[in-house]
Formats: C-alpha cells, structure tokens, sequence
RNA sequence: GGGCGAUUAACUCAGCGGCUAGAGUGCCUCCCCUACACGGAGGAAGUCGGGGGUUCGAAUCCCUCAUCGCCCACCA
C-alpha cells in the first residue's frame, strides 16, 4: 500500500510522518505536552458560553496544598474528576472544573520556617511578622503553582482562566464576610478553653488535626503523701491513710494537678474523700474529690486531676471548682509554676520527675502500657492539652442543616456508606476551634478598644478610630490567623465570586460532584455543606447544598498494603510513572483497578496493563489509518454488508449503552472495564481478523462497509475512551480526521470539530442491537475455538489448511456454518468443510465439541490425541455436573412452582445444550 | 469499647439471589500469519475464610466465629 501523509490537526504537530512511520509502539511523551497545549488553545477547557437553558455541570477540585506534591492519592482523584468533566463536557454541558490551591496555613508556614533556618539559620521570629509573610507569599509566587503544572501532566482539563487560591484577595473578602455574618449570629465566641497544643509550631490545632497513635509507653504509680501523715513512713506497706497512689503516664503533669479523684463507691477511698493530699515536689495541699468518671478498675482507682492540661480532668475540675494551673509555656518548656522544673522540655522534665519521685521513695512502681497518644498531624509531635484563649464557632446551628442535605437525597456519598461516617461526626460535633497562632492565613478581622471589647469588621479598623459599638478608640487587631479550613469550607463558591452573586455564581452553584480522600469527610466536606446552607442565604433551601454527590475515593496503598506516605518512602511518584508508560496509562490503570472506594494496592508494574492497553489502540486505528484507501460507506447498520458488520455494531450499541450508564452513574471501573473488553476482545480479537480478507481483496464487494464500518467503530470507541486516555485518543483522532479529510468522504462525527474533546458523545444514531447477528457469531466464535483447541492439543499448526466435517443437529448452526464459509474457514484456517445433521467419525480425523457442534478434522495417522482426549474427558465431565446440577433444580418441585417462569425455562433449554454436547463427547471420548 | 471495610485461581481483584464462578498478571504448550511479540492461539489452576441459618435455589441475604485493615471514642 502506497504511504500517505498524516498531519494532525491545525497546529503544526511534529507528528506529520507518513503515515506507515507510525511507530508500532505507542510513545506518549511525544505527543503529550503538544495535545495539551492544543487543548487549551481549544478553549475547550472553559465552559461554553452561557445559553438560555443550558445545562452547566461543575466540579471544584479539592484545592491541594500549595506547597503540595502530586502523590498517588491525587492521581486517582485528578483522574476520577477528569473522566467525569470531560464526559459531561462530551454529552453537552457546560462543563467547568475549577482547580486552585490552599494556603493550607500550618503546612506552608512550616516549610518556609524549616527553609529559612536551612538557609540562613533564622526563625521566624528573627525576622518579624511582615517579613516572614513576604517570605512565604515569595514562596508561594515561585513555587505554588508546581503541583497544579503535576495536574496538567495527568491532562486534567481545569478552567485555568479561573484558577483561585484561598489566600487571595477576594477569598479574603469572602472570609471576613463569613466571619463577620457569624460573629453578628452569636455563632462565633472568644473563650479560655483547654485546646489541643502543638508546641513544636506554637498554635492551636483542631481535634480533626491531631491523629491518636498507639504506643508503648509507662504507667508510672506516684504516692501522694496525706496531709498531716508522718513523711517517714512513707516508705512502709500499707496505705492506711498514709498516702494515695495514683497512676499517669505523664508524671510531670502532677506539677498542676489540683486534686486526685476516686469513684465515691470505691470502697478502698471511702474514708479519704474530702480530706487532703500533700502534692510532692511542690507542696502543694489538693483535695481528694469523688466523681463517678472514675472507673474503679484501672490503675489503682485514684485519677490526679489536672484541668490544665487534660480534657477529662477539665470536665473534672469544672465539676468540683478545682482551679487550672498552667504549666507549660507555649514551646513545651515547663513554666515558673514548675519549681525547681522550671525551663525544662517536657519529656526531660518527665525524667527528671520521675528520678525526683524515686528518690523520695514516692514512686510506687512502673508498668509497660500500650495507649494512645495524640499527635499533630503537621508536625508529628505530641500534642499537650493547654488552657488558652481561643475563637470558636458554635457548630450545632451550623450542622443541622447540614443532616438535612443528606436525609432529604439532596447530598449523596458515594459509596453510600459514609453517609453515616458524616452524619455520626456531625450530630456529634464540637465547637471549633478557629484560631491559629500563625502568622500564614486569614488575620482575625476583630479589633479591640481599649478595655478589650471585641468587635469583627468588613472593613479594617484603623488604630485609634472609634470602636462601632463602644466608641472608645481601637488599639489592636487580633493577632490570630483563622484555620485554613475556616476559608477552604467556602469554596464551592466563594470561587464563582461570592459574597457577590455573580453571573458564575448563578450558573455554576450548585455543583454536581465532589471527589475526595475519605480523610478529610469531617475537615472539609461536612463544613462546606454547614456554609453552602449558612451563608447562601439568597438562594432557596433546596439549592444551597454545595454539590449533589460526593465520591469518596479510594486509598491508595502500597504493594504490601501500607499506606503510602512520604515519611515511610513507600510512595509511587505518578509524575515517574507518566513518564515511564504515559498520562493515558497511569489514568487508566488507575481506573481500571479501583472500584468504587475500594482500597487499591498498587505497584509500578501494574501500570503496565494501561499501557498495554493504549498500545493496543494504539495499533487497532493504525490498522484502520493503513486500511482507508477506497470507497466507504457511512458505517451504520443500513449499510453493513455482513454479519460480523452487524456484530461489531450491535457489540459497539451495547458497549455505548453500558459505558454511558456507568459513566452516568459514576462507576467507572465499569465504563474501563467494559471498554476494554470490546476494544481487545470483540473488536481487535475478531472483527479486524475477520475483516482484513475482505479488505485486501480487489475484488470483495464488501470492502467498502468494511472500511466504513471500521471507521465508525473507531471514532465511537475513541470517543468513548477520550474521557480515560485523553491524549491517545485525541492524536488519533487527529490522525483519522486528518486522513479521512484528504479521502473526501463525509461520516458522522468526522469534521465538525477539529478537537475530540470538544466532540460529541455517541448517540448510537444509525446503529441497531442485533440479537440474530450476535447469536450467529457466537456459533461461529465458538466452532473455531473448537477447531484452534484441537490444532493445539494435537500440535497441528494453522499453517496446515485441514479438511473438515462439521456436524450440527440445529438447523440454525447448520445455516450460519454454511452461509460464513468463508469467514469460518479463513478464522479457522480451514481448506474446505462439509455441514451435516450428524457424520460418523471417519478414521485419522481429530474431534471437537462446540456446544451442540461435532467438528471431526482430518489430521492423519500419526497425530498424538492423548491430549484431545483429555480434554474432552474433562469437559465431558464438568458437562456431566452441569446436568446433574440442572436435573437436581428441575426434579425440585419447589424450584418449578416458586422459580419465574422465565428460570425455569431457561434451565431447561440449558440441559437440554449439555445433553446434547455430553453425548457427542462421550461418543468421541469412546471414539478415540 | 463502638462503627466500617476486606477475606473468591500462585498474585492483584471483579462478580453481590438463578448460566458449567470471571478478568489481568504469573505459569505450561505452540506461533514473528503484512495493526500490535508490550502480540496471537490454546491449556492448567478455585471445596468463593470457618460454622450455622433463610430460600425452590447462596460466592451473593441473615447470624456467628476467625484473621487483616481503616475510622471514631477523655479510661488516668
């Protein structure tokens, strides 16, 4: 065949090669960079401009840190959200996905911290507040948009033109809105309260922030000597009134203890509630309380209390009006009430106590203990309980609507079960602690006046302008910066330009889907939902829900199933593996091996199968590029010639139908997986080997539905896997379109459009389901699967053209084998066959069981059957259990009276198959 | 202590009331036939974690146990 040129669309790709130089193996890094570009210069990434009636469909990425790396997790979900936009853009919405970043305050101010101790030895605070944030904003400029350039390598297809950042401007304006409405509400208070600490990054963190890690630990048993006993027989056995042992796994905690508590049915105390303990080491005269929290079975029955620095003796305290000390400065050092203590780190003052204790013989004893312990999420270091003040948000009011979305239907998770993981956290929820003593986020818009009365402005308050409420000059703005989710909980559309209700805000809220890593159902999702309905107040109730569904996707694991993490360098780069098989196979991949929310281990090999994949079709429309030359018809079923024509289309309608549904329907390891199997099996495995003959002749008058039933299937399948590998099928697209173009003749889907992403999804218009050519196929299929077996399992090579006798008691069988000669002989490598009710089985010939059908091959006498005969023993046996299991349902009268109609019918048409086979493969096993 | 997942071929998983339980990888045999050897053809391989129950019928629904994993929870 001659060579012809192949350009690639309006863009001068450098894949203008003839087209016989397309290289048999797919190599994505050539292409990749130059279709994106194409992309955006499409403007296919933004949605189409505003129609009356239009339907819009939108997605908000979850904004990855800025100072984020693209991992596994990302991958998937950047994948996951990509198929779906690209597939509603393709089924005619207008389609946005928003990307941006967050600020993610703690994160980022942590790593330019860790950068500039790295770099010229300083902290934050050498430099001071202004500098430190001009430090990271520089940060953020040079290096912020490098993991959203990550999501560009996976083709994601974003609106870039409306990339948002959390910390921008307008967001800022939007948190001081929401800020400033709540603060108005009565739903945000200032309070002391015992807040989790971080004292590596000195601020306040949430309860969602901190992660309870299992460790060995020790169980120290402290006596606390009772007043007025004498101190030298501290040492003796016995208790009797001489001193309380309590047990803690943080002695040094003991220097704010205000009391002990024990259960007022403890037996063993109930003489000493009420009187007085003599703290040791300083002195310090506490109570003995009783509180029923205590359980009488663990440790010795006797809890030290400190509200200071532990959430259960807080409530303790509360309860019996024990007073808090402190003792703790903010970096974890212990404080001026520490004593002789004072200035130590915690875990040094740990030792040095307990060392004290042993001393003074009051440490009773230690045990090995398994517990958990809080640690930061950011930091990893042990978070200590500490009473600060603090801004909450009333979170009750907030979360009730909240339920609502997902009782009514107006919220759906998928998969469905953390509905209940999002409602269990919700009609739960604690006041949330918003207040962060950073210096990278939202600064708190409250001002004081003089006698500190707060007041949250709009506007900023210049020092010394009448406080509004007051009037009283202001003389500081609080120094605190607002949790970064207290500006990432607007996003779904303080994005689309609220608090101003903007034409995007009109046309894009409320979103359709949300993606996201199940970590975060509380940090995020939940608080998007409370301000979709708190703050969208302009908008009817039923309409304020952020987004309809919320997919939740799976985990990312290792090989060995851990969880992939950076700490324990078990990650895959997806970067690393885009490179080495390409975007389209690691998009792929990814979604053919994750169902739903199902966990997914995961290594490198296993991008394999999507690049084989995109390989494959890779080289399936190169056959189709080499086969173009000639007339050709449009491809629909009206015009097929053959039956493998109305095959192919029939298996492509049905494909159509399945994939659209699970697409529609968000199960897209459905959509991959029945792809995959048309594209490998039905189409290359069969239809292009049945095909070729027809188009290598000169004189097959068929050749022309041929091709154009080639090109049809093609261009749907490229479609229907545009949303999985965008960029192979859009080269191809490309090539086809370029090629049919110079052909001159028109098809559907061909030529409106340079760009398939901006193409049409299949309708399946012109294409018929055909239950008659799929039944007859599968005659066919089946009858040279028989023929390959026995070639195989007698090592007869298909080179050997063999005569064969085919014998079939249907009358259908019959008619197809005899009308498919050609088809069947050319699958089959067969020279001639004759078709017949029933034939004895001549002398020298091989024999086959297809279903009802007898094929005997005429091999010689010195052909080996031993393995043929295996064979068919073993299926005869598996056909003799089917049978046996068939009789036992229909000799079941239950199984004919309760079973549909339908069932039964069915399950004896089957036996009535296997009778059939089993007698033809006894006969042969006997034959033989 | 609660809740949720998982347990199916050597490996990774799909199937979730009714076909003789499937796929990919790996394994064995044969084949470079002009899309693809990152390919093609064929084969071997599973008492569906154990035990009960419901049902005409269970890998599939219910109960229970076991193992692994995740989440939530103030036991010092």
């Amino acid at each position: 065949m001659r060579p012809r040129a192949l350009t690639c669309g309006a863009a001068p790709v450098e894949v203008s090669r003839e087209i016989m130089e397309l290289p048999t193996r797919f190599t994505p890094a050539d292409f990749e960079k130059q279709i994106y570009s194409d992309w955006v210069a499409s403007g296919g990434f933004q949605p189409k401009s505003p129609v009356h009636g239009e339907k819009t469909y939108t997605i908000m990425i979850p904004p990855p840190n800025v100072t984020g790396v693209l991992h596994m997790g990302h991958a998937l979900n950047g994948a996951i959200q990509d198929i779906v936009i690209r597939h509603r853009r393709m089924c005619g919405f207008s389609a946005l996905w928003l990307p941006g970043t967050d600020h993610a305050g703690i994160a980022t101010q942590a790593v330019v911290e860790r950068k500039l101790f790295e770099e010229e030895k300083k902290t934050r605070k050498d430099i001071g507040r202004d500098a430190f944030v001009k430090r990271i904003w520089e940060w953020c400029d040079k290096h912020g948009d490098y993991i959203l350039e990550q999501y560009r390598r996976l083709g994601s297809s974003c609106d870039w033109s409306r990339k948002r950042f959390t910390f921008e401007p307008h967001m800022s304006r939007a948190v001081r809105e929401s800020f400033v409405r709540l603060f108005e509400k009565g739903y945000v208070y200032r309070g002391a309260r015992l807040v989790n600490w971080d004292c590596v990054l000195e601020t306040a963190v949430s309860d969602d922030e901190i992660e309870n890690v299992p460790r060995k630990d020790k169980l120290y048993y402290i006596r606390y000597p009772v007043k007025g006993a004498a101190a030298a027989r501290l040492g003796a056995a016995g208790e009797n009134g001489e001193y309380v042992t309590v047990a803690t796994t943080r002695p040094e905690t003991m220097l704010g203890d205000t009391g002990v508590a024990v259960n007022g049915d403890d037996e063993r105390y109930k003489g000493l509630i009420g009187k007085t303990l003599v703290l040791p080491l300083v002195e310090r005269e506490i109570p003995i309380i009783a509180d029923e929290s205590v359980s009488t079975e663990f440790g010795t029955g006797a809890v030290k209390v400190t509200p200071g620095h532990d959430p259960a003796d807080y409530e303790r305290g509360a309860r019996h009006n024990l007073p808090i000390i402190n003792i703790l400065e903010k970096n974890g050092r212990i404080n001026q009430n520490g004593g002789e203590f004072v200035g130590m780190p915690r875990e040094k003052a740990r030792e040095a106590i307990v060392k004290k204790l042993d001393e003074l013989g009051l440490l009773a004893k230690v045990e090995d203990i398994q517990h958990n312990v809080p640690i930061s999420d950011r930091s990893k270091s042990v978070i200590e309980p500490m009473v600060s003040e603090q801004w909450f948000v009333k979170m009750k009011p907030l979360a009730a609507p909240a339920i609502r979305a997902v009782k009514s239907g107006a919220l759906k998770f998928r998969p469905e079960r953390w509905t209940k993981v999002y409602l269990d956290w919700l009609e739960n929820v604690h006041d949330w602690c918003i207040s962060r003593q950073l210096w990278w986020g939202h600064q708190i818009p409250v001002w004081y006046d003089e006698d500190g009365v707060p007041v949250a402005s709009r506007t900023d308050l210049a020092i010394g302008s009448p406080h509004p409420l007051t009037k009283k000059p202001i003389v500081r703005q609080d120094e605190d910066v607002l949790d970064t989710w207290a500006s990432s909980w607007l996003w779904p559309f303080a994005t689309l330009g609220w608090p101003d209700i903007t034409d995007d805000l009109g046309r894009f809220y409320q979103t359709q889907f949300l993606s996201t890593a199940r970590e975060i159902i509380y940090l995020w999702v939940a608080r998007m939902v409370m301000a979709g309905y708190e703050f969208l107040d302009h908008l009817p109730e039923d309409q304020r829900c952020p987004f309809e569904v919320c997919n939740v996707h799976a985990t990312v694991l290792d090989a060995k199933g851990r969880r992939m993490s950076k700490s324990a360098g078990n990650g895959i780069d997806p970067i690393e593996m885009i490179d080495k098989f390409g975007a389209d196979a690691v998009r792929y991949s990814l979604i053919l091996l994750t169902k739903e929310g199902q966990d997914v281990k995961l290594s490198p090999e296993r991008f394999d199968q999507g690049f084989r994949f995109s390989n494959k079709v890779w080289n399936a429309a190169r056959f189709v590029l080499l086969n173009l030359e000639g007339p050709r018809t449009d491809g629909s079923s009206k015009s097929a010639a053959r039956l493998e024509d109305r095959w192919i289309l029939s298996r492509l309608d049905a494909t159509r139908r399945e994939v659209s549904n699970a697409l529609d329907t968000y199960q897209l390891n459905i959509a991959a997986t029945t792809l995959y199997r048309f594209v490998w099996n039905d189409f290359c495995d069969w239809y292009l080997e049945i095909v070729k003959p027809r188009l290598l002749s000169k004189t097959d008058d068929s050749a022309p539905a041929a091709r154009g039933t080639l090109v049809r299937v093609l261009t749907d399948t490229l479609a229907m896997l545009h949303p999985f590998t965008p960029f192979l099928t859009e080269i191809l697209w490309k090539a086809l379109h370029e090629t049919l173009g110079q052909s001159g003749v028109g098809q559907r889907g061909i030529g409106q459009r340079p760009m398939l992403m901006n193409s049409t999804w299949p309708t399946g218009e012109d294409i018929a389901h055909d239950e008659r050519a799929e039944a007859e196929m599968q005659t066919i299929q089946d009858l040279v699967a028989a023929v390959r077996r026995v070639r195989n399992l007698t090592m007869v090579g298909e080179r050997q053209r063999l005569v064969a006798l085919i014998a079939a008691p249907r009358e259908v069988d019959r008619a197809v084998l005899k009308e498919h000669s050609a088809t069947v002989r050319g699958l089959a490598f067969l020279e001639s066959y004759e078709v017949d009710t029933r034939f004895d089985r001549p002398k020298g010939t091989a024999v086959a069981v297809a279903g009802a059908i007898e094929v005997f091959v005429h091999l010689g006498d010195d052909v080996d059957f031993v393995k043929l005969g295996d064979v068919l023993k073993k299926r005869a046996e598996k056909v003799r259990q089917g049978i046996t299991g068939a009789d036992a349902k229909l000799s079941n009268q239950g199984f004919l009276d309760r079973a549909d109609p339908d069932v039964v019918e069915e399950e004896r048409g089957r036996r009535a198959d296997m009778v059939l086979e089993l007698e033809m493969l006894e006969r042969n096993v006997a034959g033989l």
